[in-house]
DNA sequence: GGACAAGATGCGAAAGATTTTCAGTTTTCC
DNA sequence: GGAAAACTGAAAATCTTTCGCATCTTGTCC
């Protein structure tokens, strides 16, 4: 459970943190803003406040449980750390979220950066689109 | 010069819009934030307040003048609109930027699109590493 | 089970980036 | 030149995220 996870993450297990983990992992809508989460957690009568979901989901970036992206809205998004990089399809008016992953992408990404001597860290790739669903409604 | 583009894009020709526009022209350093903006306006003693400069470029991004970046800093880039799009490789220490386009990643991000059902509006791909200058230092 | 130090939490204040408000100014057009 | 419409700077307001700190908890050791 999620205890055993925050536990071997090196981290104390406390309340907040079992708790915001729960709801990562229970949002089938992953990709859950800091304040989504924290509107999560006053709906089931927690009493954690905002900066506490900040530092927890920091931490738990930290120690690898979950990855930070940032797609242009403004704020981060968390989602649970599948252990595989992949990289996103987003829909610009109802926010759904679909991930690919692409080995001819990741492999121009790398050729690329060698041509220009660059050493690769990391990459985000974006696209940004209508949904099927969004694509009749106008 | 810089009173036609304003006046093309349909826009007031004012004394902050002309020098915003000739000081992302000039700056060969692209990729400039509001605050980059605005400091330069400073050295050259201009009356020119942040809000301006702020309200200045997003109406430029509106024309099309400029386009806006967000290179995961917390802050937005803005670089002249070249007209042609294009990809970033950015430098994670000392921020340089390299813009490339490549035609394959460019196919394959529009097949994934499709294989959803997703109609495609944008992408944005940054690929962060360290600079050849940048990678003897540590 | 209780004591303790290390580590966490909640809350309000603070920060950093960007936007809005508003009263005064400038540009455009006739 | 003059009026309407658009623009501007400065300050205040937003929004998201982080800090400071007094107050709790947890994990560990008798
Ligand atoms: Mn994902
Ligand atoms: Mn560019
Ligand atoms: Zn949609
Ligand atoms: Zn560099």
């Amino acid at each position: 459970m999620e205890n055993e996870q925050i536990k071997q993450a090196g981290l104390k297990v406390t309340a907040p943190r079992v708790k915001i983990l729960s709801i990562l992992e229970r949002s089938g809508k992953r990709h859950m803003s800091a304040e989504d989460v924290y509107k999560e957690l006053l709906s089931q009568d927690e009493e954690i406040g905002l900066a506490t979901v900040y530092r927890v989901l920091t931490q738990f970036e930290g120690a690898g449980l979950v990855c930070r992206r940032h797609f242009e809205s403004g704020q981060s998004v968390f989602e649970l750390n599948s252990g595989e990089h992949h990289d996103h399809l987003v829909c610009i008016k109802c926010g759904a979220v679909v991930e690919f992953l692409d080995p001819t992408i990741e492999t121009r990404q790398k050729r690329i950066a060698a041509e220009h001597h660059f050493k690769i860290e990391d990459h985000s790739l974006v696209v940004y689109g209508l949904c099927p669903e969004c694509q009749g409604k106008r």
